[in-house]
DNA sequence: TAATTTTATGTTACCGGTAACCGAAAGCGC
DNA sequence: GCGCTTTCGGTTACCGGTAACATAAAATTA
């Protein structure tokens, strides 16, 4: 491997030197400056940040740390977050947690060892605030992106699960629905929190009562529509006055899910019956856009948790929290439909 | 930040017993073992990586670039990747040259200063074997996925283009369509050639015609049907004869955006035309299959191209390149429709 | 018990940079 | 041409580990 010291041989000055000239430091002669560079290109010396990072005790490298990468919501928020990263100068590194707990803590271990000077994480549940106490004790800033976590002070950007959820049921109602099913995620997760704060109370607003078995709680990423059907099924085989006009799924991939179990009881959406969700379910809506949503600007809560990350890195505007939530895009389209 | 120094004087060791501790090398006494280990507990130590590359001359860290990691058949590439990294010690780096040969040189400079231990790329075009070279002057092997370029001598790991290519236009000529046009990808992509190399030899052995302007080439992952409705429009517009009763689109986006061209023009798929295309158009497939599609294994393409990486890096089976070629399933639903 | 081997730990130097300090050369005024 | 300031470049030491060598302590043998 090409060193600073090689090139300094080859230009005939000292190790020095040749730092100075990488880093436009100190004051050169503009012919030793050449000479240097020269030996640089023709030996295609790359400076090895490793050894940088020792002395400067900086590492340029951020950590992302997210549920799951092929889930088109995080991996949008990945490419945000990469995009306002290189722009800064910054590498990253990734990680996918599949929201286990233990997963987390050896990637935090990770992180930590590979000394990155920020993490970016969609904490998994509550007890993530263990580790990011740790990152803490090692000086790492912490912002945390997409969901908060009991007990964390610090910077966050989360979209707006409350409104959008509040905007969505608003809709249904709207439509004429008075049943409406919840079909969230795990309730440690604060976004499904969040969504099921927003559907009660707008059900309350609306006078509208909440039926016992009308929430219930399944994985956020189960595309295999595992335990849905039943729970479909149970909602269905509610009495007449009972049962629900409309679904609410938490978030695309419980939609999907619902989707099939719905039509796997033979029953159509939106005629026999509507569903709503959060999050764009990509890429069909651009010739066919079917799902009414709350779609998530995913991408932006990459960039501005990466921006306030950074900021946090370079000691800009320490002073207090930031607290950014981002408002959802209502989009009306085909799984809903007016009823009486 | 804490060092194996601090936890030296700590348990009243030599730093090189701490090194030893942790490494596991040498042999210690089980109560300086112990001693050591409480320290390194109580101040919460991780050791650094930067500084043991120094001296090991390797990171644990693989650069991935890949065109575009919210694309989901990259996203699913990654999460592969990154799985079958974490599993073997190694770190990830990623990155996103949106087929920009600009972008890709800096993310090769990134990648080069980061001294990662490999590189698994997704080259944008031949001009990237300038930057192979460039990672292999400095010993770090390389494996490409998804695509090759021409002189390129290594691994890599692709899907099987041509074989699928072969299989979607086999489908549609078994469905009794004569007329089929190709809207591919950009020919310095290998992916896209073959694709059409498959479309080619195929209409050849069914004694099939090509029409002049039946082939047309756009951006892999035009969304936006920017061109793309020109481009079917003058598909449309040939006479009854030529009119093509069939597209084949070289990918999934390519397929969205002909879907989207086609409801434009009016057109009903598969009734008036069928369309066929390559990768899964997700997730929309759980509930309702729609394209017939030739599906790649993307997170297998990153797995195995992981793998391979690693062994190089660990310098087994360094005698000869692997060129794997997994075969894509082909699905057929309801976007194709037999004709007369 | 002394000599020898083995085990356990310490010392030194180096990985590839850079901060801090220092000295030589060049520029400047008189 | 002499002293003084500025510019330019070199030396040394250190960042946090570890390989290689050295040595002390314990175990084994004679």
């Amino acid at each position: 491997m090409v060193t600073i010291y090689d090139i300094a041989k080859k230009a005939s000055v000292s190790p020095m030197t040749v730092s100075r000239v990488i880093n436009n430091s100190g004051n050169i002669r503009v012919a030793t400056r050449e000479k240097v560079e020269k030996a640089i290109k023709e030996l295609g010396y790359v400076p090895n940040s490793a050894a940088r990072s020792l002395t400067s005790n900086q590492t340029k490298t951020l950590g992302l740390i997210l549920t799951d990468i092929s889930n088109p919501f995080f991996s949008k928020i990945a490419r945000g977050a990469e995009d306002a990263a290189v722009e800064t100068g910054y590498r990253v590194l990734m990680s996918n947690t599949d929201e286990d707990s233990e997963k987390e803590i050896n990637y935090i271990d990770m992180m930590l060892s590979a000394r990155v000077d920020g993490v970016l994480i969609a904490p998994t549940s509550d007890k993530t605030l263990d580790q990011i106490k740790r990152l803490r004790q090692h000086n790492i800033p912490v912002v945390l992106i997409d969901r908060t976590i009991e007990g964390f002070v610090g910077d966050y950007v989360l979209g707006d699960s409350y409104e959008g959820s509040r905007k969505l049921v608003e809709h249904l109602i709207e439509y004429g629905h008075r049943n409406i099913a919840l079909i969230n995620g795990p309730s440690n997760v604060s976004t499904a929190r969040e969504r099921q704060r927003g559907y009660l109370e707008t059900l309350k607003l609306n006078d509208l009562p909440v039926h016992e078995n009308y929430i219930s709680e399944i994985d956020f990423k189960s595309v295999q529509a595992g335990n849905t059907k039943s729970i479909v099924d149970q909602l269905i085989q509610l009495n007449e006055k009972k049962r629900p006009t409309a679904i609410f799924a938490a978030n695309n991939f419980i939609a999907i899910s619902v989707m099939k179990a719905l039509k796997e009881l033979g029953l159509h959406v939106p005629n026999d019956i509507s569903v709503v969700c959060f999050d764009e379910v990509e890429p069909v809506v651009y010739f066919d856009p079917f799902f009414t949503v709350a779609a998530q600007p995913a991408a932006e809560l990459g960039k501005v948790g990466v921006k306030f990350l950074i900021e946090r890195v370079e000691q800009k505007n320490v002073d207090q929290e930031r607290k950014i939530i981002l408002p959802p895009d209502i989009h009306i389209r085909k799984s809903t439909r007016k009823i009486e």
